[in-house]
DNA sequence: CGCTCCTTTGGTACCGGTTACATAAACCGG
DNA sequence: CCGGTTTATGTAACCGGTACCAAAGGAGCG
């Protein structure tokens, strides 16, 4: 009833249309904040003629509680967040995908950061830390010590296709025995020397298939390159080994870091007349939608699914779950296209 | 100084680690709250004297301030929304891509939300627009009133690739005159029988370009379907009308409403003894990357061009621009490849 | 030496919700 | 008709910052 007429200090501010607070509505009920928000809540300790009167009140005022007056009473922003290199290429979007499905069914929001070697990451990641309940991180993102502080500060953090950091939960997918199982099916055609395109040092999983690809070479008696050929991960890294390769003397196959860079290496090796599988194999990995297309043979990850295992993992810690961190790791599958040559069956070895 | 034990109600909470708050650096370094704000946020009315004990606190007690409670007091979330169908194809992710990017340069994070027709998409994006201070929409996610809504609520929205709707800006690609440019060329390899593949009831897009496809027909004199082959947006989409298609008699080309759908309806035509581009031409829309790999002939949009744009204009209005909504026309580009046959110097008319 | 003016700092009322605790009203068996 | 519950509601203290206003202390000046 009182109308008292403000006098504190601040009054206006965006001079914006003013907001109709919970407050507003309590008074306009004739009942008090604690009624409204119980009403809000849907406690049961509202009387149903109570409950009606608030209602109406907010349907006349229109009003919408601010998520940031609920969040910062609950003391949770009822929202996660995501760390990837980039968008760009259609693995990460899958990842993404799987992961903002489940925690949308969970009811959290998803903020996404996108690092692309951005100088500032680390700061933007910290900064996203204090904006979720929870936080997945992709590989060759962040530093680890910026990872570890985000956990220091009590943010539940899954790491996802990267090397384990303590108090953290990760989700990967298999590396060496997928590589193991491509460069068997290689030997099978009859391909014994083997290049290997990618960086190990840029990220866990490049370092697992390559521990994996030099392992089954060596199992099987076959030549051990000593080194990779680095390479990034876009298709124009791809691009760019071509003519080295070439000039170099051809392998009977190159195995990439992932189907970008086995694509753009193919199409740059057409351009100097040589044909994949004619004169190279190739082999990539991911299993990304043009590797379909451009017939390569690959290794497919469930990427939706590391996505959305990422999100349970960290549903669950962010539900109070204090166990021992967790370390998953999902198995991929290979994909026999016609870029590592006709099958066996069809030509002699 | 005053250690005044708090006696209020409502003492320990989440019994987890206690925060450290303002108050806490404030007490420890021996000044008030005010002071440590002005600290934090760099004011030139601090003493370099006091600002470094403030510091020294800070860094003592490890302190990081509250996201929320800055957001609250300051009145804004210093994060915008985007809202898109689905992540699966690459087109959405390339525009998540640029409207990322360019938010995180404007210092504004970036929630998302991945309508994939869930029934409560509406709430969904009602509740998104409660947590940020603009919003992209995607065409085909929710209903104009819901779009209608948060516009009302006096958060800014841009539309992307949707019908203009009252009090907010817009974002689109061309269309019109690219599918007229997609009909000249493919009459210029001699093709008549044209059909078109997509819904345009689903997107503006697609009615727009079903219009430009159906304009350039009647300026040529060529032959006008009816109507358009219904479909969604996916490969499966596409695959699935190869049967009806082969069945009714083949026309000279069909023009597909996006690349998925192109890529889908070319290779089930093939398991069925049907060859692109020999016995029927087909164009896609967007150029993905596995169009490139494919060899379809398809229109370029630029996705990346359009995110930016979109968070180029929310943050105008975030910052107070109370101008006219603008509506903004990207232009598209159409690009060749073999999908839809020969080129004409080479192929006799 | 007294008096402005300017630089620093402190006190405190917000931002918009939630909820512990107190209180009042309604219900109940004896 | 009364003490004891049970149910419904109000009061006010939080959550963790920001910023307005006032005031204290120093410097500069006549």
């Amino acid at each position: 009833m009182e109308d008292a007429e403000p006098k504190g200090p601040q009054r206006r501010r965006t001079a914006g249309r003013a907001n109709v607070t919970i407050r507003d509505v309590a008074r306009h009920a004739g009942v008090s904040v604690a009624t409204v928000s119980r009403a809000l809540r849907g406690s049961d300790l509202v009387h149903p003629a109570t409950r009606e009167r608030v209602d109406a009140a907010i349907e006349e005022l229109r009003f919408t509680p601010s998520q940031l007056g609920r969040s910062l009473a609950e003391r949770r922003h009822a929202a996660n967040g995501i760390v990837f290199p980039d968008l760009s290429g259609p693995f990460y979007a899958e990842v993404v995908l799987g992961y903002e499905e489940v925690a949308a069914t969970l009811g959290r929001s998803v903020l996404i950061l996108s690092t692309q070697n951005r100088e500032s990451a680390d700061e933007m990641v910290l900064d996203l830390a204090g904006r979720v309940d929870g936080l997945a991180v992709f590989g060759r993102t962040v530093h680890d010590d910026v990872v570890a502080e985000v956990v220091q500060r009590g943010v539940p953090v899954v790491l996802m296709a990267r090397t384990e950091i303590a108090g953290a939960d990760s989700v990967r997918t298999e590396n060496v025995v997928a590589a193991a199982s491509v460069v068997d099916h290689l030997l099978a055609h009859g391909h014994r020397r083997m290049a290997f395109l990618g960086d190990p040092v840029d990220s866990t999983d490049v370092a697992e298939r390559w521990a994996g690809f030099r392992g089954a070479l060596a199992q099987a008696g076959a030549e051990v390159p000593e080194r990779t050929i680095p390479a990034g991960f876009k298709e124009d890294d791809g691009a760019r080994v071509a003519a080295e390769l070439t000039a170099g003397g051809l392998p009977d196959v190159v195995v990439c870091a992932n189907d970008e860079l086995a694509l753009g290496l193919t199409v740059a090796l057409a351009e100097q007349g040589v044909q994949v599988p004619g004169d190279v194999a190739v082999t990539g990995w991911d299993d990304v939608m043009a590797a379909r297309y451009a017939g390569l043979t690959t290794v497919r990850q469930p990427m939706r699914e590391m996505g959305a295992r990422a999100a349970r993992l960290l549903d669950a810690r962010i539900s109070g779950d204090h166990s021992e961190p967790r370390h998953d790791v999902l198995t991929t599958q290979l994909v026999v296209r016609r870029s590592c040559g006709p099958h066996p069956k069809e030509a002699p070895r």
